[in-house]
DNA sequence: GTCTATACCATGATAGAC
DNA sequence: GTCTATCATGGTATAGAC
C-alpha cells in the first residue's frame, strides 16, 4: 500500500506539473503563436527550467500538439454538454461564443490556420486528426440539421459552413476590436456571433 | 548627356531589381508569413545574393513594410478605380473579391492580424499608418452610406463592419476550402463573399 | 529520480572585405 | 554586386545537484 500510495502521489504531482506546463503553453501559444513562442518562455511561465520541461514533453511540437488536442477535447465536451433539445443552430452559436470567450480571455491559440510549422506536423499527428474528424462529424450533422430546418442557408455546402465557423473562432477582427478599446469583451463576442450568422447585411 | 542617360538606365535597372525583390518578398510573405520567411529565401527567389539584397533594403522589416505599403496603395487605387455610381456595398464586395482573388493567387500576405513581430513595427511606420488611416476613412464612408441605404445592418457600429471586412480578406477558411480540393478558386471567392455579407443564415 | 546549469549545434540576420 | 565572417537566438542533449 505504501508503494502504491506513493506512486499515486508522485503521479499526481507529475500531472499537476504537466498541467501547469500545458497551461503555460496554451497561454504563450495564444499570445505569440507557435513560431514565436519559445520553450524558454513556456518554462519560465510554468516556473521550471527548460530542461525539466523536456523531461515531460519530448519536443516543442509535442507540447503544442498536447495543447491543441486538449482544446479539441474541450470543444467536443462543450458540444456534448449542451441540452439535446437545443436547436442545432444554437449549438453552433454556443460553440462560437465559447471559443470567442476563451480567446478574449487570452486562452485560445489561433488554430493553425496561418501557415506555421505546426500545421504539417499536427496533420501527421493521429490523436489530433482523430479529434478533428470527430468534431467535424458533429458539426456537419448540426449544419445539415439546421439547413433542413431552414435556419441556415441551404445553398451553402455544409463544409463551407463548418470551415467558416472554425474561421470565426480565429477571426482577427477580435484583435482589431479589442485594440480599438471601444467595446467590452461581451460586446465583441456578440457582434462577431451576430456577423457570423446574419452577415454584414443583418436580417432584413 | 552620356552620364545622365547612363544614370537613368542604371536607376531603371535598380528599380527593376527592387521590384523583383519586393515581388519575391510578397510571395514569400504570403506563403510563410513574416516570422517564417527568411531573407535567404527572398534573395534566392529574387535571384540575387542575400548581402546584395541588403544593399537595397536596410532590414527584413523594411522589406516587409515596403510590400505592405505597396499593397495598401493598390487597395486604395482599386477602390478609386471603381465607377462612382457603383453602390457602396458593391464597392465593398468588390474590394473583398479583389483581395481574395489576390490571395488565392498566392499573392496576398495575411495582414498582420497574427501577433507577429511585424505588427508592432508596422504600427510605428508612418507611411504604413498613413495608408491604413486613408483606407479606413474611405471604408467607413462606404459603410455609413450602405447603412443609410439599408443594405447593411444599421445596428452594427461602422468600425465593426470595417474590421470584419478586413478580417475576411485573411479568412483562414480560404485555406481550409482550398485544402479540401472540392472547389475552384472562383467558387471559394463567391462563397466567402456571400457568407461575409449574408452570413451563414443567408438572406431569408 | 527529478530538476538546474550549462554545453552544443543549426539557423538566420547583419556587417565587412573583395 | 558576391563571398565570407560575426553574432544572437533558440531547440535539444548531457552532467551533475538534491
Amino acid at each position: 500500500m505504501g508503494i502504491l500510495a506513493r506512486l499515486t502521489v508522485r503521479q499526481q504531482q507529475q500531472k499537476v506539473r504537466e498541467d501547469a506546463i500545458l497551461d503555460a503553453t496554451r497561454v504563450m501559444l495564444a499570445k505569440k503563436g507557435y513560431d514565436l513562442m519559445t520553450v524558454d518562455e513556456v518554462a519560465a511561465e510554468a516556473g521550471i527550467a527548460k530542461a525539466s520541461l523536456y523531461k515531460h514533453f519530448s519536443s516543442k511540437e509535442s507540447l503544442a500538439a498536447a495543447v491543441m488536442i486538449h482544446l479539441l477535447d474541450q470543444a467536443i465536451a462543450f458540444l456534448e454538454s449542451l441540452p439535446p433539445e437545443l436547436a442545432p443552430v444554437d449549438k453552433m452559436r454556443g460553440l462560437l461564443r465559447w471559443a470567442l470567450d476563451l480567446r478574449l480571455d487570452g486562452g485560445l491559440p489561433l488554430l493553425p490556420s496561418t501557415s506555421s510549422t505546426l500545421q504539417s506536423n499536427l496533420l501527421a499527428n493521429r490523436d489530433y486528426v482523430k479529434r478533428i474528424l470527430a468534431l467535424n462529424e458533429r458539426m456537419l450533422d448540426l449544419v445539415k440539421a439546421a439547413q433542413a430546418q431552414g435556419v441556415l442557408d441551404p445553398g451553402l455546402p455544409p463544409d463551407v459552413v463548418v470551415f467558416s465557423l472554425y474561421a470565426r473562432t480565429c477571426d482577427p477582427a477580435v484583435e482589431y476590436l479589442q485594440m480599438s478599446g471601444r467595446y467590452t469583451h461581451q460586446q465583441v463576442t456578440e457582434y462577431l456571433v451576430k456577423v457570423a450568422f446574419a452577415g454584414l447585411q443583418g436580417t432584413r
